[in-house]
Formats: C-alpha cells, structure tokens, sequence
DNA sequence: AAAGAAATTGAAAGCGCTTTGAGTACAAAT
DNA sequence: ATTTGTACTCAAAGCGCTTTCAATTTCTTT
C-alpha cells in the first residue's frame, strides 16, 4: 500500500492524505482521523527512501564503529552504548545505520556516507588523540558528536564524555587514603583518548601526594581479560609488586582478579583492585555489594543522551557545539582494602 | 554533486553517466574510463535513497535487536555477530541497519521495516523455542535467516546454527569419561532455543550413561558473571556437589570460577569446569593453552555467514530456504581434570 | 445578500536516480 | 547505393513521497 492507492481509497487527494499524516494544521480534524485510522488499517508507512528524497533528510544516524586491524577487537562496551542511543532514535523516528570499518579506510566511510545522503549525522566512536575524524567531519559539512574527547583538537566540537581524569583522581586518592603507596595501573591503549585522560588523572594523583611514578606499574594495551590477567601477573612478579591495582574495565579486572587468585593472594586484603564500570548488562557488579570497588558511568545512559544531543543538533544547529560531562560515582565495594602493612 | 551535475559537466546524458557506473556494456571502454575518472574526482556518490527508490531495493539489511525488558540486557555476543555480519555488507555494498526493541512490539517494527522498504530482509537474533517471528516474516514476505533455529517451527525457513545439542553431548561425554558422575549445567534462558537444545545435549548424553537427571544440578537464566557465580555457589553448598559443571558462555564461566576459589576449590582439580566460547574478541580465552575447556565456535564467523546466505537468499530466493549448521570443536583446557576421588 | 476572510482540498512539480524505447553514426555486407 | 548490423547515446517516464500554488467551499461580517 502506497500514498497513491491510500488516498484513492480514500477519495481524498496524496496531497491531503500526506498532510493529514504529518500533522499539518490546514486539514480538518474529521478527515485527518480518517485519514489515520485507514492508515492504521491498511497498514501503511511512507517508504522512507520516498521520503526521504523529497524532504532531503535521511531521518538515519550512522554509527561507525572502527574495528582495530591489529587485534579485530570489538570494543565490548559498544554493544550498551547502542542499546541506549537506539531507544533515543526509535523514540524519535529515526534509524540507525551501522557501518562496521577497519581503522584504515574510516575516511571514505565518512565521506560515502554524506555523499550518498545515507544519514543526517553520525556519532563518532573511540577518539583518539589528535583524532582526524574531527576536522573531516568538520570540513565535510556532516553533523557529529564524539562519544568521548580528543585532547588535541584545535577547535570546538560537539561531545559527551565521562570525566575520567577527575574518576581517575578520586580513584587514586581512595587507594592513597587507605594507605597504598604503589599503586599499578591497567590502562586501556595509549592512543585512546580515555586512556591518555585516566591515566593522566592517576598521575597528577600520585604526584600530588609525592609518590612518584614508576613505569614498571604502567600498562596499557586492549582490555581484554587475558590483557588484565597479564599484566598483573608481571607486575605481581616485580620485586616490589604494587599494593593496589587500578584498571579501566570490568573485563580487565576480571583478568586482574584471576592473576591476584593464580598468586594464591586475596584481593582486597592482598591486592586491592579499583575498576571503571561502564554498568554493562552482562557484567552487572553484584547486586547489593558490590565485588569491585569502581568508578562507575553507565555507558547505556550515555548512548541515550549522546542520541539526544545529537538529533538536536540535527534538528537545529547551534554556533556553539554542545558538550556534556558527566560524572562517574566512586562505589566501594570488597575489592579494596587498607594497604597490607606487613609490605615494605 | 548529483548525476545531473555530472553528467553536464561531462556532456553526457545521465543515461549514460549512470550505466557507464553500473557497469552497463552499452557504454563504450573509453567513456565509462571518463566517467569513472570524473565520479572519482568529484567524490560524486549516487544518493542510495534515490537509487532505491528507483530500483525498488533498498540494499540494506536490518537487524533487530530484542533487548528483554526484564533485565534490559544485550546480548554480548551480539558486538562480534555485527562484527562479521557487517564485513560481508559492506563488501556487497549493503548497510546495516538496527533496530534496537524491548521484546513486546518486536512485531511492529518488523512490520514497519516491511512496509517503509527500510530494508531488503533481515536477521532474527535470539530464537526461542515456537519463535512467532518466523511465521511472521514468513507471511509478511520479509526474507530472514535467522541466527539458531526454533524448535517447534512448523515450516522450513533459513537458519545458521551451531550444533548446540552435539557441543553438549561432547561436552558431558569428555567430564563423564574422566570420571565425573555429578555434572551441573548452568545454562542460558529456558525459552531460548539454544539454551534447549545444549540441556537436551546435556541430559541425553548423562542418560546414555545412565546418570539421572538432578535439578538440583540445573540452573538456567541470563548469561551473566553474577549468575554462573550465584548458580554455582548455590551448588557447591548442595549435600553432594557437583564435581563438574558446564556454563553457556565465557562470561558465565567467569563466575563461575569466581564462585569456585569463593569456595576455597581448585577450578579444574576440585571442580572441572567446561563452557561453550563463542570467541569474543575481548574474552580471548588463553593464547596457547586455553583456560577454560570448551565448545567452542566463533559467532564473528556465523556473522560473516549469515550476511552471505541472505544476501544470496535475496538475490536470488530459493524454494527451499538454505540451512548451515556449524559444529562446534571441543577445546581442552585447563579447567578440566579427573574427578576427585575423595568424593563418594 | 454581497463581499471578504478563513478553512479545506487538489493538481502538478520536483527530489535524484534507473530504465525503456528510440535515435544517430558509422562500418560492414549486400 | 542501399541495407543491415553494431556501437553509442539520449529524452522522458517513473519510483513514492512533499510542498507550492491555486482553487473551491464554508463561514463571518457588513
């Protein structure tokens, strides 16, 4: 059923029919609720592609989502992220489009999609340092908002972020406060704008309080629970291993927890272990109490108001980009634990 | 730039500029060479909503993602299906499209994508056992494949399945040939279809041997860390424990190794345990030597396969709808070891 | 009752592409 | 010299919508 055959039905004009379906005032209220329930009734929706040519919007948002050559890691906290931004779009009437890219050939994703009119704007995945997505995307007329920050840009851009370097702050005081002097750090890859703001934010920590930094408790690499399990293991093997462990997923903290175990240690009376939490649904934290102590953002809600953000900017642009910063909640769970004084 | 633009600033018609791009052989060598050389120079991409209008396809897949309201979860092998499903679309020239539902109006929105011709078919995730959907999309003359089969389906219809049942078998076929006679399954949602077929896997092999079944030993529901952790910490406390368990997911097996050293065991010499790995790429289960035994199939690869048949299937539809069950290999580990002998 | 305003409806153009049916030019065959 | 192919090329229709502009009907006002 088409436009055509609707209004035929009906005997009424595509003009009518079409404006009574999209809440134009100049139909009368008695039609347009005819119009409606035929509509209903016959099961009719205007093809989008129709649409979609004629008003000149894509009423789609393209979410590219680099997948890195080296390891094809699928970043696990993609999978939330998308859930809450599509409740976003499907609230709004629009569709997401997914394209799935290796990190190489991102650009001509970027500009396929605009010159192809696939999408009205797109969320921008994983920023990097100095991310040369921004200016394209920029320089290219689509409208954007990055899931994160790239320290390094050169002018404004739409964004949302979680605070990490102020989580990675208290995250550090915390174990600071309980008496831990060396503390490691399971970051995630340097490169990563994520990584480079929380492990900024462990540093400037650590200074602050005169520890200085020792780069044997530095690691960084794919969060992966193999990536947690390793490097704590090496760092549990050093001659002064660290008293506490910071790490920047649920996954690698599972990795973390594993090799503290495999040492015949206890975390949180050995080994203390803080992790971010993205409050994946498959990785809830433990219901009442939680396991890990963490700092804690739900990726999920970030999708959510990322989409909102985004369908505004696209409804009406503003001269300034909007940003949002938001705060992740230190949660104290067992998996932290005054320092062991026993340890030199 | 449009075709119209192009093909003037060519001097061509846009008869002409659009099969010299398509490939038609009614252009000759030295003009398609032209237009090829000035679509590329322009970044001229053919508008895909124009295209579609005009060809009646849409070149896009959708999938629909149903997330339970109950737990609001999201599947998290669905990253890595996506993964490989994308690959193969966008190697076609197809997009991906998503459609994220809380289970209840799953119906309209296939609907929807049906009569907007958002898309040219679809991928059903997550079957359950008498899954409405098929018939569904069946009448509504949608094509689908779907990802796992629905026990109960009354017509053939396209699916890609790993032998969920043949997995469980081998699975308490190898823990009852090192000895273990007291086997736990702590499996997915009753209702999902795998989660059916790996039990009946299961019960049919501890019959076979003619081990009766005992619920006490058996636990179904979201394939969470937290629940392999409670299901089997429910079961260590049991009168006579299980000396083995099986779990659905790397995820779940997490827990249930945590629930395990909770209890001051040894996974894989007090308990042995045995999960199926859906090679994720952020759960790589061990570089070499894996951790956990398993059955073990890679969901990214279904992905890419899946794409396939329904690409193929649309393209050109058989009668008889096209089926591939993927077996799974079973991985030795080190979560698995002899029964104790102490237990009686 | 006439005139102007307001409400309601419709015909047709246009969005950017593909594709049909027709036409032109040139070489080869009669 | 005419016919028959062969190789190219193009004008125009059509895909299913929205939207402009114009037309008609109904209501107010005088």
């Amino acid at each position: 059923m088409n436009l055509k055959q609707l209004s035929s039905a009906l005997g009424l004009s595509q003009t009518t029919v079409s404006r009574a379906l999209n809440g134009y005032p100049e139909v009368s209220e008695a039609t347009r609720l005819r119009v409606q329930t035929a509509a209903r009734k016959h099961n009719y929706n205007p093809s989008s592609r129709a649409k979609g040519l004629a008003t000149g919007k894509a009423l789609a948002i393209g979410h590219v989502i680099p997948v890195s050559t080296k390891h094809e890691m699928v970043n696990p906290i993609f999978g939330d992220f998308i859930a809450g931004a599509g409740e976003t779009y499907s609230r709004n009437g629009y569709e997401m489009i997914l394209s799935i890219v290796n990190d190489v050939d991102e650009e001509s994703v970027y500009r396929g999609l605009k010159s192809r009119h696939a999408v009205d704007g797109v969320v921008v995945h994983g920023p990097t340092l100095n991310d040369p997505r921004i200016p394209l995307l920029t320089e290219i007329g689509l409208p954007f908002v990055v899931h994160g920050r790239s320290s390094g840009a050169t002018s404004p851009y739409a964004w949302l972020d979680v605070n990490n370097k102020r989580a990675f702050n208290r995250a550090a005081n915390f174990l600071y406060d309980l008496g831990h002097r060396r503390i490691g750090l399971v970051n995630g890859l340097e490169g990563m704008d994520f990584a480079h703001r929380r492990r900024a934010g462990y540093e400037e920590t650590l200074r602050a309080n005169g520890i200085p930094i020792d780069t044997a408790l530095l690691r960084s690499g794919e969060m992966t629970e193999d990536f947690g399990f390793q490097s704590t293991r090496d760092m549990l093997a050093l001659e002064r291993p660290p008293t506490a462990i910071i790490t920047a997923s649920m996954i690698s903290a599972l990795g973390v927890r594993r090799a503290i175990e495999d040492a015949g240690l206890v975390m949180g009376r050995d080994v203390s272990v803080l992790t971010h939490d993205d409050v994946l649904s498959y990785l809830r934290n433990g219901a009442d109490i939680p396991i890990f102590t963490s700092t804690r953002s739900s990726v999920r809600e970030a999708g959510r108001l990322l989409a909102e953000m985004l369908l505004a900017e696209i409804a009406e642009p503003s001269d300034t980009p909007p940003n949002l910063l938001l705060e992740a909640e230190l949660m104290v769970g067992l998996s932290t634990g005054p320092a062991p004084t026993d340890m030199p």
